[in-house]
DNA sequence: ATGCCGCACCTTGTGCGA
């Protein structure tokens, strides 16, 4: 069986409802993995989504901040969430699909403006979260799995517009792609989107506050979708809809696609 | 160094995003 899967950080599940179905109608992923839904789980409007043939969703939802869910065509079981840190954040849920492969989506704290943990506490927390999600994934030894989500890092130099200019803007700092690359090691993950598309520049990400976001194209590719070794090279045709960066009231991410032939 | 934009809310300012 074949499955499509797209990640995307909407920024407001609620306000953007309309652009969620509108990539439901035009790109129809089998599985949506949503950040940012900004809305407790009963206030997702999950209607219109059953409504276009996507009954199911499992979801972690807090007021106004972070949100996770899981869209889908196809049943789906909750496997379960975690509250790496101990932020009280709803940042992670999974769920497992009837043919056994089990879906992380993950919100990583942004960390805030500056990298350094004894002047921001945020950017603590966002190193504490990974230290943990990396911890986790080492005694949980993930199979069958796949990880994706706005982890708000962007590893690689052309994950960045500017990587010499970026080395100490949080998101790109060498201890965050060190720690990344420590989860990424601990679980067994593989980046499907780079291994599709090893070369060149790719953004998932560009700020709001840029006029001309898409001539300036000062982008970072936060938001990822990787996959345990045993099932990565079933993955397959990665790619960014950069196009829904430019929809009407558009979310400051785009959509991040990987299909899977298991 | 700051502001730029845009979200939700304890809403006409504030905290947060990154």
């Amino acid at each position: 069986m074949a499955f499509s899967l797209a990640t995307w950080n909407i920024n407001s599940v609620r306000l953007r409802e309309e652009l969620v179905q509108k990539l439901l109608r035009e790109e129809g992923p089998d599985v949506l993995c949503l950040q940012e839904c900004k809305s407790p789980v009963d206030k997702i409007p999950t209607q219109g989504f059953a409504d276009l043939g996507y009954p199911y969703m499992v979801a972690r939802g807090q007021k106004g901040y972070n949100g996770v869910a899981i869209l889908s065509r196809l049943p789906i079981v909750e496997a379960g969430a975690e509250d790496f840190a101990n932020l009280g954040h709803a940042r992670h849920i999974a769920g497992r699909l009837e043919n056994g492969v089990t879906v992380h989506n993950f919100y990583v704290p942004a960390g805030g403006d500056k990298p350094d943990r004894e002047v921001n506490e945020k950017f603590g927390q966002k190193l504490d979260y990974l230290s943990e999600m990396r911890d986790w994934f080492k005694a949980e030894k993930p199979e069958k799995s796949i990880l994706v989500g706005d982890l708000n890092i962007a590893p690689r130099e052309d994950d960045v517009w500017d990587h010499k200019k970026m080395l100490k803007i949080v998101s790109h700092t060498p201890v965050e792609v060190d720690l990344l690359a420590e989860v990424q090691e601990a679980g067994g993950w593989a980046d499907v989107t780079r291994a599709d598309i090893p070369e060149g520049l790719l953004y998932s990400w560009w700020s709001y506050r840029a006029k001309d976001w898409d001539a300036a194209d000062k982008g970072r590719r936060l938001d990822h979708v990787w996959a345990t070794g045993d099932i990565r090279q079933a993955a397959h045709s990665s790619r960014v809809l950069r196009a829904a960066r430019g929809w009407e009231k558009p979310s400051d991410h785009a959509p991040v696609f990987a299909t899977f032939d298991l």
